[in-house]
DNA sequence: AACTATTTATAAGA
DNA sequence: TTCTTATAAATAGTT
């Protein structure tokens, strides 16, 4: 819709996909919140964009109620629950018992955050202090090993090795011509961000409509 | 669109619902893949019809991981969720339900103790990085303080000659508008959809008052 | 499910 | 970023 047709495929310039990403954004939260409204359903829409910022719908914003009940059905469906205990004397305790574990984690998350530190020792800080400082580390070395794939990963078009099973070619880069002009002077509002020169690249696979929609079919009325 | 405008509100006539459902339900699949694709953006976008059934869409299939990413975000506003049944009606599900929580609240702590890094982008790694950074310096602060009141605890004051001229011994206060803990993704009431979540990503760039205190609640009218 | 008159969404331009 | 406008897309009502 607009001036002309658009090719699904990622827009390179990076203020024209700003712009289409704000425009779509709004689109697509609107339509989430109409097909909700009119016809009864419930949705929950998660949208991050390229540079990490979140956004989201949900009906009557119940996010985390929609979420669960979406685990619930993704669960049943992947048969994932695993051996339960049987005895429903146990019931009671063993459900308890979880509980319990959930809280646990949640404090402790909350501490890995930085907050709820009031309870804890200064021998507690000091240890807290060491893991995050250790998974700092991994974090960071992960970092430079992601970069340097990617960088690996940047002059690959040509050098692609199709193996006899090789899925079949993604479409060719852009014809830099068909690149749509720069806005010159245009100001990011807010917050100056310069993107970083290493983007990811997503394979876009032509799938068809029917591939990429997959619809788990839940059979649980709830 | 279409022969006629259309009120915002829930389809009374049974079967217009279902039609409408269905036609709308595939355009808002096509928008939440097009806008990925296009702007390079993640969605996650659950739709459960009215009676139930269950459709998905999300980026390169990876709901699971963004459903965690969205946690990752929006954690310190989840507490535990509220009411839970006393004595569940149907154990087995609510059981397999606290199962589900706290297997994503596992994966999600080995992510901040540095581990399960593989499936990250980079994009990711510096959201973590930045919230491991930030909750390090809450820790900092708070061991500081707390080193302090054991300093202040012994018996120490008479040692402690002040010129004329010295500082007051109080620590500075940490600049509590670094270290407040944001709550990403509040809702607003009544299901009109938001515009932005607030600012989830703590990047250095974003580090200013102007973006921590700026909240645009979008208002689409619908 | 197809058709088609209209409304909406939005790409490009300002 | 916001508005304007021409055009593409979505879709409500109909067949």
């Amino acid at each position: 819709m607009g001036r002309g047709k658009v090719e699904l495929k990622r827009i390179e310039n990076k203020i024209n996909r700003q712009v289409t990403f704000s425009k779509r954004r709004g689109g697509l939260l609107k339509k989430a919140h109409e097909i909700s409204v009119l016809c009864d359903a419930e949705v929950a829409l998660i949208v991050f964009s390229h540079k990490g910022k979140l956004f989201e719908y949900s009906t009557d914003s119940c996010m985390d109620r929609i979420l669960e009940k979406y685990e619930r059905y993704s669960f049943a469906e992947r048969q994932l629950v695993p051996s339960e205990p049987q005895s429903p004397a146990n019931w009671t305790l063993e459900y308890s018992k979880l509980r319990a574990r959930i809280d646990l984690l949640q404090r402790n998350h909350r501490q890995y955050m930085g907050e709820d530190l009031d309870s804890m020792s200064l021998k507690d800080l000091q240890n807290l202090e060491q893991q995050l400082d250790t998974a700092l580390k991994n974090i960071r070395s992960r970092k430079i090993k992601e970069k340097e794939q990617e960088m690996a990963n940047q002059p690959q078009w040509e050098h692609q090795n199709h193996g006899p099973n090789a899925p079949p070619m993604q479409p060719p880069p852009p014809p830099s011509f068909l690149m749509a002009p720069q806005f010159p002077g245009l100001n990011m509002g807010g917050g100056a961000y310069q993107g970083e020169a290493i983007e990811a690249r997503r394979n876009e696979l032509d799938l068809t409509l029917d591939s990429l929609y997959s619809c788990h079919l839940g059979c649980f009325a709830a």
